[in-house]
DNA sequence: CGAGTACTTGACCCAGATCAAGCCATGTGG
DNA sequence: CCACATGGCTTGATCTGGGTCAAGTACTCG
């Protein structure tokens, strides 16, 4: 484990100062920026309050003009298609952004709810765009993200059996809180089952079923929400046919053929 | 229909002179730019000659440098997962963009191959992000066409039947023919069966069924590869629960809310 | 403590997969 | 010009992973 870097606290403490509501600091946005450019990404972006589990973060159709940074809580998002069927597109969580999809057309292509208490960012597009011409490294920053997200969805549109898929995913999970600083191991599931089966397209009683399996085969121990991976490296064996992050994580690695 | 709008002829035929090798005019990238700086992105790009069917054009973790725009032919992306299954991420038609996730990481997440001779433009990338600071409008057709991107995949990801699949399939082949200036319901296809099943997350068998069903039901009319569109709104009442080209176009309206 | 919601478990069912021929273009060598 | 191989496509028979339906059970929150 690498020294703990001072310099990085006294920064955040700092930050934590000069904008009290809203450290950026953990989000995926201005990896790479020095203070200088952070300050100048911090002035754009406006915080907003706690949106309570159910409530609305925006709805497909209203017009496009901010993505959201998840602060803290996680959301979701989801479709409603012509059939009233809902569609849950994807999980979001701590440092993650929401509402990429709403760019191309100008409205916001689905609905983000809150699952958990929650706080977001909002990051003004225009100005973001803007910003980003001015900032190298968040132009950057920006492409990769949505290319990160590309991969993502197109490997969730693979076909995968129903167990590496929910394997997939609990890795994804996994490695989701990981990055935020939490025990990989030890996950909360902040959503029912109802929206992993639908996210997964599988049916509830399926992922139920899923879960008993995997925890008697002494891959995971779950009660309710709570999830502990037991086994890894088979949960891997399983789960690393998808990549779920766009990461290529799960592949050998590129630069070693 | 408007009038046909000479400006614009005559001044494809003056780039088709200045650049021969390749007008990026029809291509999607250029969108909402002037003459002045299309010129400047057809500086950066450079043609590469015809790519034969079964020819890559790169492939899995190879570095990632350039944004390929495909001028003529066609093209599909695929991956093999850990267990050597081939997934087909998607096609690409004359005018459309390859490689968009590979910018992430640094390395092409799939494998680009012909289906048909076939004609691209490389753009190097990071030429791209410099034009594209210099140049506003691009930068916000690059964002525009990554957004459209991550909602097409995250449609296609979600939970539809095989038949909902396919007509959603069919009807985003034809609106990109039209696209392309020829007749919308008279394609033909530029991939075999087993790539459609594939893209799909169906069997060749299945495929082959329904585009028997849908001749019986006079959806269209199936000879080989040739598909004729003969009914039209029974086809878009079967797809337009999916919306596979991100685009919002099944949908109500949103602006109509 | 009662009502509602999330979750689990069992029995049964079906859309679509798999297996197995056969068909039909196109190409190749004799 | 014709065997006949080859690969894409179709069609039928059968099978099965995961869906659906139907009870329960267990938290959670008024």
């Amino acid at each position: 484990m690498p020294p703990p870097d001072h310099s990085n606290v006294v920064s955040i403490t700092h930050l934590r100062q000069t904008c009290r509501s809203c450290s950026l600091r953990e989000l995926c946005l201005p990896l790479g920026l020095d203070n200088d450019d952070m300050q100048k990404l911090e002035d754009i972006v406006h915080s907003r309050g706690p949106i309570r589990p159910g409530e609305h973060l925006f709805r497909e159709g209203d017009s496009f003009h901010a993505l959201y940074a998840v602060k803290t809580g996680a959301l979701k998002t989801y479709t409603i298609d012509n059939q009233g069927r809902e569609h849950v597109l994807g999980f979001h969580l701590g440092g993650e952004l929401v509402g990429l999809d709403g760019i191309h057309s100008g409205h916001n292509r689905c609905n983000a709810v809150a699952l958990q208490n929650a706080t977001v960012c909002a990051v003004p597009f225009s100005r973001l765009e803007q910003l980003s011409r001015e900032v190298p490294g968040l132009q950057a920053q920006i492409l990769r993200v949505m290319s990160r997200e590309i991969s993502a969805s197109a490997q969730l549109a693979t076909e995968h059996s129903a167990d590496e898929r929910l394997a997939g995913f609990l890795l994804s999970l996994s490695r989701r809180f990981r990055r935020r600083g939490l025990v990989a191991n030890l996950i909360t599931l902040p959503m029912p089952r109802r929206d992993i089966a639908s996210h997964l397209r599988l049916a509830t009683e399926t992922v139920s079923r899923l879960f008993a399996r995997f925890q008697e085969e002494g891959l995971v121990a779950v009660r309710r929400r709570d999830v502990e991976i037991l086994d890894l490296p088979a949960l891997e064996k399983l789960g690393e046919a998808l990549d779920l992050d766009g990461d290529g994580r799960s592949r050998r690695s590129p630069q070693t053929r």
